[in-house]
DNA sequence: ACCTGAACACCGTTCAAGT
DNA sequence: ACCTGAACACCGTTCAAGT
């Protein structure tokens, strides 16, 4: 009747759980990419390291600020992802499409990653300065690049942290729009995507007829 | 000590609700709108009706449809605001720039509101016919918009719902990062939104140096 | 037909107690 | 120092019973 949590022959090491924080933000994640940020309970996390429901607040204020933890390290891989299409891209105008294209695909992998990271269970207001600092983090990726291409006289020189922003809403909405099915004729995310890049080049590029017809 | 929970100069006028439907989903609006969505339980929700906590079942199938009809008035509410920014303004270039600006200030202006409908608390797999239909004719109004001004020669010839696509996912974007606090600087959500404008416009416009350039 | 109120199975959080 | 387990105050939902 009374099945016990543990196999006999695999005990648990200690009475200590390890590194109980970095494993309830692992199983948090994993929770959350499976069955999404409802199903997110202390006990079902709890019961699946094998620990109490309560040990969480060792490590955490709360839910709140465990959910916090999980966004902040969605915003560190988001980072990863970005400064790699441009790096490893070459840090050109291909470079920067890829990069917008690793944002909405991110977005569209991990859809409960991404609300937890924006859909506003984390603190908007006096946010986590952890969080904080890794979404200030993800953004001046974006920045960096604008700010390449602008050195380039690729991109118009416009203020580099309002085309940013012009930028990152773009992406952001693309993302939103593919999580919340907006987008779900096959094809249909990428050839926006697409779309959009190629419209926005022609937006924020140089202006190439202010030669000709002005001044 | 047990404090009656009606005056008796002005009783309940019977002992069926008028309309508890109505009242239900204005009342979870004024709550959302007040204190947020999370603050929304159904005992707060049906105490400050004078109704059971249990009331709601007789109209809804459950909470989330509650909030599906919230969501479903919202898109509704946006869609008129677009419409009539759009007719209002003479159906032009100008009457489109204060469709956008409409767009973000609805949604800064009414945070919770706005996650309720775009937050995931509704059905996002088989969505509700309802919401499904009145957020379809909100896009379906910037589509009309945009067809009229293709017709005008003054956008570019390209798939409308495409274009739709684009522009709402740049407006949902600005809206979202209103609404997650990036755009807390005095000034920044009008400035980004007149940036967005002119980038989007050079964007999406007919281009004018393909007729020099070109065939 | 419409609503009540007790009951049920959950939930996050607290805290004295264990190791 | 770290974790347990009972207790607390909530929550959404169900259902027999009232009017």
């Amino acid at each position: 009747m009374s099945t016990p949590k543990r196999s006999a022959h695999k005990p648990r090491r200690s009475y200590h759980h390890g590194n109980l924080r970095r494993a309830l933000i692992d199983q948090a994640l994993a929770t959350i990419q499976a069955e999404g940020v409802d199903a997110l309970t202390l006990r079902s996390i709890g019961a699946r390291i094998g620990v109490s429901r309560s040990a969480l607040y060792r490590h955490f204020a709360d839910k709140r600020a465990l959910l916090t933890a999980v966004a902040t390290e969605g915003f560190a891989a988001l980072r990863q992802k970005l400064v790699s299409a441009w790096e490893e891209g070459g840090r050109d105008e291909a470079a920067f499409r890829a990069m917008g294209a690793a944002y909405v695909h991110f977005a569209i992998e991990n859809p409960s990653y991404y609300r937890v990271m924006f859909g506003g269970f984390v603190d908007q207001e006096a946010r986590d300065p952890e969080l904080a600092r890794e979404a200030m983090a993800a953004f001046q990726a974006l920045v960096d690049a604008l700010a390449s291409l602008q050195r380039d006289s690729i991109l118009r020189s416009d203020d580099t942290v309002l085309m940013a922003r012009y930028v990152w809403a773009l992406v952001h909405g693309m993302a939103m729009l593919g999580i919340d099915g907006n987008l779900r004729e096959p094809g249909a995310a990428e050839q926006l995507v697409h779309y959009a890049v190629e419209r926005l080049h022609t937006g924020i590029a140089v202006d190439r007829t202010a030669r000709t017809s002005r001044s």
